[in-house]
DNA sequence: GAGTGAAGCGGAAACCTTTTCCGCTTCACT
DNA sequence: AGTGAAGCGGAAAAGGTTTCCGCTTCACTC
């Protein structure tokens, strides 16, 4: 959900369409398709070879040209803050899930627990954030205000019904939880201070959210 | 070269210099001028045009050749690694100095906030060391060897003038604001979770380290 | 002082990526 | 089918890093 495509562009014919605001341009399926393969592979290929492997790699995998890959996201970083914001749009997407299948207070834990996974595990998209690029800086401000909404939902109906304390708000845990995660940056991810870490200071404040 | 030498060699043969069993290979005089020219010169553009500056830019600030820094310096992430070295060294010598010039806690206050300087005025050292590159891997480390001897001693000291508390460890006190300097990545450095928000967060926790 | 072996230097060239460009293909709509 | 534009591939340009090697300069000896 990154990409500013009015799905099922209401307006077919139109003709009025110079008109004020979003323009009613039409996608063409291939190239939906090609984006999608694009930032699939991207996603793969950060995972595996880090947030700076070459595109061609990337292209590869998908099997498009880089043409096609500079097409859709002419900057580097504008491929980056995509597969970020992929990541955090299906982070966010697993909140109402979560909450449908478990008791308020077990969502939350599993929820903040995956959320806490996500800043673990991409290490390459995390330390692409702090790289001081401007291309990212909008890049938390999206984070907060996309993660903001589900997490509120989770605390709300752990305090109504009386599992999780009430007077946490949902943009500090998320700021906690970030700042535990980023704790020792070139530390062995099961050591000390590592990822493991991180985990572990997570669950303990999980604990301490829950009432009783 | 163009530099006027003005010193001469000082240790002739027989290298007494070498200690615990090193080889006691003698590097050239003028070799030693350009590395720290190199660095300097790194130093300086690192500052102004981030750590991604081209390596061109250095050597010409340097008045030196390429092969010349990738002579000393075989890969780019050796230079990076040797400016937060030597950025480090800095700071931990700053210490002793200040120790000498003012009372045992207001030394300790002026160190941190020096420290803190350190950490939220070199964003482009910090996110290297964030990159998860490898080559990064040592520097966390040294960072901790390097800092908790100096902090150490600042922090006995206002120990035994009773005016420090006693149950911080260095370790500890450099990992906190080490976090609090990372809180959020692109944030605007004077807005709310900048440079400027830590720099107050470490005052109020230096005000915390005071006794009475 | 000159002589000499080697460390060290400069910068062109090799090598890689990213980014641009453009002729050809494919789609969407008639 | 026909048509015009969106979209594609991949070659080439641009830009950076790393290597290479002939020449220079140093350190040290006689």
């Amino acid at each position: 959900m990154t990409e500013p495509d009015a799905k099922k562009a209401a307006a077919p014919k139109a003709g009025t369409a110079s008109k004020a605001g979003a323009a009613p341009k039409r996608r063409r399926a291939d190239a939906e398709r090609n984006v999608s393969a694009l930032l699939a592979a991207a996603k793969k290929v950060f995972d595996t070879s880090g947030v700076d492997a070459p595109a061609k790699q990337i292209t590869d995998l998908a099997g498009l040209g880089v043409g096609t890959l500079y097409r859709h996201f002419p900057l580097r970083s504008d491929l980056v803050k995509a597969v970020v914001q992929s990541n955090i749009d299906a982070c966010a997407a697993a909140g109402p899930r979560l909450a449908a299948a478990h008791e308020p207070a077990d969502a939350l834990a599993a929820w903040l627990r995956a959320y806490t996974e996500l800043l673990g595990t991409k290490r390459g998209l995390a330390s692409a954030l702090h790289s001081g690029d401007p291309a990212y800086e909008a890049l938390p401000g999206y984070f907060l205000d996309t993660l903001t909404p589900t997490l509120t939902a989770l605390l709300d109906a752990g305090v109504a019904a009386g599992t999780v304390r009430d007077d946490i708000a949902a943009p500090d845990l998320i700021h906690a939880i970030a700042n535990l995660c980023l704790a020792v940056p070139g530390a062995d991810p099961d050591g000390p201070y590592g990822f493991a870490h991180s985990r572990r200071m997570v669950d303990l404040l999980i604990d301490g959210l829950r009432t009783g």
